[in-house]
DNA sequence: CGGCGCATGTAACTTGTTACATGATTCC
DNA sequence: GGAATCATGTAACAAGTTACATGCGCCG
């Protein structure tokens, strides 16, 4: 059987600090966009039924003059049951590389078509790359937070697997120059 | 928008040599699982889809004793239609990691269940380097297959992000173990 | 003769995305 | 004043999984 992990990243995330939907989303597209992805769509009415759970509650803005930002803060049952799904077995990943999927049947089409697909991908996931790059730079300046090593850690695993992305992507675009050469 | 790629797997498949749904599914069990997954609750009405489109046909088995297979053959429409996506920009890859959500948040669990989780993402994925090894092995001995390179660059993706896996679950084991007996 | 693998299929469900609506505020 | 961004939300849809049903044939 799944499970619904969209509260546990929610969860999580206000087990250090309150947050809104809206920044959650943002934090989650910035810092996690290269393990993890939302949508609005899922992260608006999980946290109406995390709030209807009671492991996080609602507090409207008062210190601000801005419009209705709803900013969620965790309950002490949230905590638990963020530390119970930490210690479940994880699941494992299903993936889905469209770009292989077409490499792997690449002999039905021109070298230049997916000489083209290979720069594209290996761009994406260079900018990818630079950013990872620039926020453990960030990291290893700022060392007050308490799960910095942690969070260097998920770092290390992008970084490595962006940089396999790249050196493949490099000796398969040189292969398929090759190929088209003969 | 985003696009059905389940019936361009049977079109890719099916532009090599007929197969039937079953047939089709063990295929990407073993051989592309570390790259795509299919169910069969998608293939076998995506099949249907297929044949009344006018892209693929279905072949009652004759020369087999066993029961119903049903087996399925290209057609030249289904060939172009192959084409056309192989030409389209590729998509990018929406990832969810468990494994690095739990390494985020692991601040708050002892080190011991954490270390467990990577230990069982380790093997897991340890079992899958092994058997792209010997895939890639029994490839380089026959050299009979027109696109053999292609799909040795496929497995050659594999390789490299998963030797990633496996060097970032040692070193994050080794931290782990030293955090603990801090 | 029981269990496993072969083989096809689907209904119910969960999950996830897209596209839109709404409106405030900030910045140029 | 218009564009961008902040901010919340949802309805319609698409995608994907699970769990089951059915039954054949082979092997021990």
């Amino acid at each position: 059987m799944r499970k619904n992990k969209t509260r546990y990243v929610i969860l999580g995330m206000l087990s250090e600090t309150d947050l809104s939907g809206y920044e959650i989303k943002k934090i989650i597209d910035i810092r996690f966009s290269f393990f993890w992805n939302e949508s609005y769509g899922q992260l608006y009415p999980e946290l109406k039924n995390l709030e209807q759970d009671g492991l996080i509650y609602s507090i409207k803005s008062e210190t601000e003059s801005r419009r209705d930002v709803i900013r969620y803060s965790i309950t002490p049952q949230g905590r638990s049951e963020l530390k119970l799904w930490l210690a479940e077995p994880t699941e494992q990943e299903t993936v889905r590389f469209e770009i292989l999927l077409k490499m792997y049947f690449s002999s039905l089409t021109d070298e230049d078509i997916m000489i083209r697909h290979i720069i594209e991908f290996e761009k994406n996931h260079q900018k990818q790359l630079s950013i990872l790059n620039m926020f453990q730079k960030e990291l290893t300046a700022v060392r007050d937070i308490d799960n910095h090593e942690d969070i260097l850690r998920v770092i290390d695993f992008g970084q490595r697997v962006y940089s396999a992305y790249m050196d493949w992507s490099k000796e398969t675009i040189d292969y398929l120059e090759k190929r088209k050469n003969k």
